[in-house]
DNA sequence: CTCATTTGACCAGC
DNA sequence: GCTGGTCAAATGAG
């Protein structure tokens, strides 16, 4: 109880420091593209970088309040409350023996009740499409869909460790039809699946794929948590309302506020450089992002992104 | 051989 | 009936 309250504290205390520093770190980059028109490349790479290490211990940390000892409050709507066991006893047999049901359930009313958010990243063409996936996620590809008015067909992926770890989590990749280079991804269901945010390895067959992609995310990211713990200055200030939940990820203002300005211009690299492993045409892009867990609520979260790619 | 992608078919919601 | 979302067999790549 003691334990879980302090953690608690800790977690927004954390949570709370480290969007500070991703403030400050989008005002840096702000006040370089005001002051030198053009940032140099390496300079807006660094700030980017900077926010990328913040995103993802931000990340870590809903992650780790959503399953960790403190027991926030299951996300009811949020995930499908069925079969998403954060206890980490997937039952796979069960799994495999109910998935059809599972769908049933999931795939006509839940999906509606799923967080879901919206990120658009555009990618330059001269980089081609092709490149390391680097998010922390895998993703597979199980469906593409010519859509009505759109002039490029949508992509549908879901997590790799759907069946393995019971993750439900899926994203939509569009390709935007003013601007091609513009790809709208959408996010539906948070993970569940323990890649890229936890230490605990992947379980008997281990992906090539994923774990060489896995072990050098987790890497980044626990090194990130650990400089941070490593430093921590508790500071209660500014503590408002923006991370009065640990398992809750609030943007700060200025992200929900003005987000199409700072994200256009301030956070390129939201969470990484990505491009995607596909080859094929028609295989556009299979990007995608940190995830954040639990955004909490009966409401589905839609938030817009701008992700540029260098 | 294994795993990911492709793609036509199916299903549910509007 | 139309459209978007998903399934699953076929195919390809490593």
């Amino acid at each position: 109880m003691e334990s879980g309250l302090s953690l608690t504290w800790e977690y927004r205390t954390l949570i709370d420091e480290l969007t500070q520093g991703m403030e400050k770190a989008k005002q840096l980059h702000f006040h370089l593209c005001s002051t030198t028109s053009s940032p140099s490349e390496a300079q807006d790479l660094l700030v980017q970088r900077i926010l990328s290490s913040y995103e993802k211990a931000l990340l870590i940390l809903k992650w780790r309040g959503s399953v960790g000892p403190a027991q926030v409050t299951a996300p009811a709507s949020g995930l499908p409350e069925s079969s998403v066991s954060v206890d980490g006893s997937p039952r796979s047999d069960d799994l495999n023996k109910n998935f059809k049901d599972h769908q049933e359930c999931s795939a006509s009313k839940k999906r509606k009740v799923q967080p879901t958010w919206t990120e658009q990243v555009r990618v330059n063409s001269e980089n081609g499409l092709d490149g390391p996936t680097d998010d922390g996620y895998s993703w597979r590809k199980y469906g593409q869909k010519d859509i009505l008015g759109a002039r490029y067909p949508r992509s549908y992926y879901r997590c790799t460790y759907r069946s393995v770890q019971n993750c439900w989590a899926t994203k939509q990749v569009q390709r935007s039809d003013d601007d091609p280079t513009i790809f709208e991804i959408t996010y539906k269901g948070t993970h569940t699946c323990n890649q890229s945010t936890t230490t605990v390895p992947p379980p008997a067959s281990p992906e090539k794929q994923e774990s060489k992609h896995n072990s050098h995310q987790t890497q980044q990211q626990n090194q990130a948590l650990l400089n941070f713990k490593a430093n921590l200055k508790v500071s209660t200030e500014n503590l408002d309302s923006n991370v009065t939940m640990p398992a809750q990820f609030s943007f700060p203002s200025t992200y929900t506020e003005n987000h199409d300005f700072l994200i256009n211009d301030h956070l390129g690299g939201y969470s990484q450089l990505f491009l995607s492993p596909a080859t094929s045409e028609t295989n556009y892009f299979s990007p995608a992002t940190y995830h954040m867990q639990n955004f909490g609520g009966n409401h589905s979260y839609q938030h817009s992104n701008l992700i540029l790619l260098r």
